[in-house]
DNA sequence: GTCGCCAAACTGGTTGACCAATTTGACTTA
DNA sequence: TAAGTCAAATTGGTCAACCAGTTTGGCGAC
């Protein structure tokens, strides 16, 4: 499921702990080694192995109880719960979805929307603006104006369509590399500008123009990383890029 | 997400930062108090106030950083990511949602579809047709069909998120009451002449056509859904049913 | 021999002191 | 005035000792 790079300890024995109730021929219902055992079996302190525990516990796998010790309930593989990553797809096939799907959020969102959706979207456009100067560390401003704008359709299925697809997008590592050339200040500021023409679309509520917008905006991201695509590459799904602005665009 | 009883300490310590996250108004980015504030302000130890945060950090919710503090990446109302059950969900709501989605998706299947696409379509109103005469046992005719409209448009993205939708029609209590009084063969008719009319708009390739049909056809899913409903119950979302005609039907 | 009792051992839970990374801000310097 | 420096404050991370339930096992009463 989280395909994370471990960062905290506790995520690293975590995931251990878990490879080790697989590995080790564990049965629903086994007793775990007590605490200060597994500190000392993986030489970490105690304090780490109890947070790793609650990762576990979080995912439904282990039960702790007070002064009798830590029970397995369920075991990783056939809980279906927590593992559904979807298999990679073409960063144009997820943006063809995207845009598909934004573009009319926005043209509904433009009818939708409350004074408190508008500056709930200015707010993330200032965060976005704050992150251009810091080159380091992740970039939230982004999804969160996305988020914004889906939220303003004040339609719960929605914003979780639009979440979905971003999840399959932090977890495809086709979009990771590609995005990866990405980074540059220049696109980032391109994007803003996109993003307040939108804002702008919205805030007139006008439905056609917050559709030509959102569009437009997802355009020039399939655009940008068209061009830094490497088109040989086999796995290159830029073919799809050819197909789809046409039946869209027609409110241009 | 999870109803679970909170037992251990860091659970309820969790549920309440949770529950804070929305009423004190906090934004994506924001930083919450250090630990040792936290702790103080809710009246528990460190170690619990660490154990709550773990429990937020494995939701996606925040992003722990050594020596800077606690930031909010996302905030609980939308974050879907990690539990496989979703919330229900008025029907009215999901129709709305359905309706942005799959007429445009239609439209799009238009362009896209190939000659097999077709006549999977033409197989699945057969098997509604079929499914006409025995009142008895599931249909599966009606999801076919839509299934593959969206598969039409050779997305991958734009029938999973179609998928989902369906999941949560299936997995809702209320759609399940509502639906349960529409059995009736008359409405099966009715939208088989939907489906049937959709079919001929993708069959010549006219998006705007495929488009309005798919869109009425939801419109009258809609309305008969609205006409069986019993407006005096409270938790009755039809107020929704006024809001979103307008937008999306222009190409009528 | 069986049952009941209770203390010792074992388990997870809590605590406060300390460690390490980061941020802050006053001071220096050009 | 601006930029650089560095020490103190702030923050999350770690640790070992201690607390509080639970289990275990031996001892004695019957």
């Amino acid at each position: 499921m989280r395909n994370f790079e471990p960062k905290r300890p506790y995520q690293k024995v975590g995931l251990e702990l878990r490879r080790m109730l697989v590995d080790k021929d564990y049965k629903v219902g086994d007793k775990l080694p007590a605490e200060r055992d597994i500190a000392e079996l993986l030489g970490v302190t105690r304090t780490v192995v109890r947070e790793a525990l609650i990762m576990l516990e979080l995912e439904n796998l282990i039960e702790v109880r007070k002064g009798s010790g830590v029970f397995i309930i369920d075991l990783p593989s056939s809980t279906s719960g927590s593992q559904s990553l979807k298999d990679d797809v073409g960063p144009f096939e997820l943006l063809q979805a995207r845009q598909l799907l934004e573009s009319n959020i926005a043209e509904f969102a433009a009818l939708q929307a409350t004074p408190k959706d508008i500056s709930n979207m200015r707010e993330a456009l200032d965060m976005e603006i704050s992150e251009l100067s810091q080159k380091e560390g992740k970039q939230y401003g982004d999804k969160e104006f996305h988020l914004c704008v889906a939220r303003a359709t004040q339609n719960s299925v929605l914003v979780d369509m639009l979440l979905e697809s971003w999840e399959r997008r932090e977890n495809s590592p086709m979009w990771e590399q590609l995005h990866s050339r990405i980074r540059s200040t220049k696109y980032q500021e391109l994007w803003l500008q996109d993003h307040s023409d939108i804002l702008l679309a919205l805030q007139k509520k006008d439905p056609v123009a917050a559709k030509r917008a959102m569009w437009q905006h997802l355009e020039n991201v399939k655009f940008k990383l068209f061009e830094l695509s490497d088109i040989d590459d086999p796995s290159f799904d830029g073919y799809l890029f050819k197909s789809n602005p046409v039946v869209l665009s027609e409110n241009n």
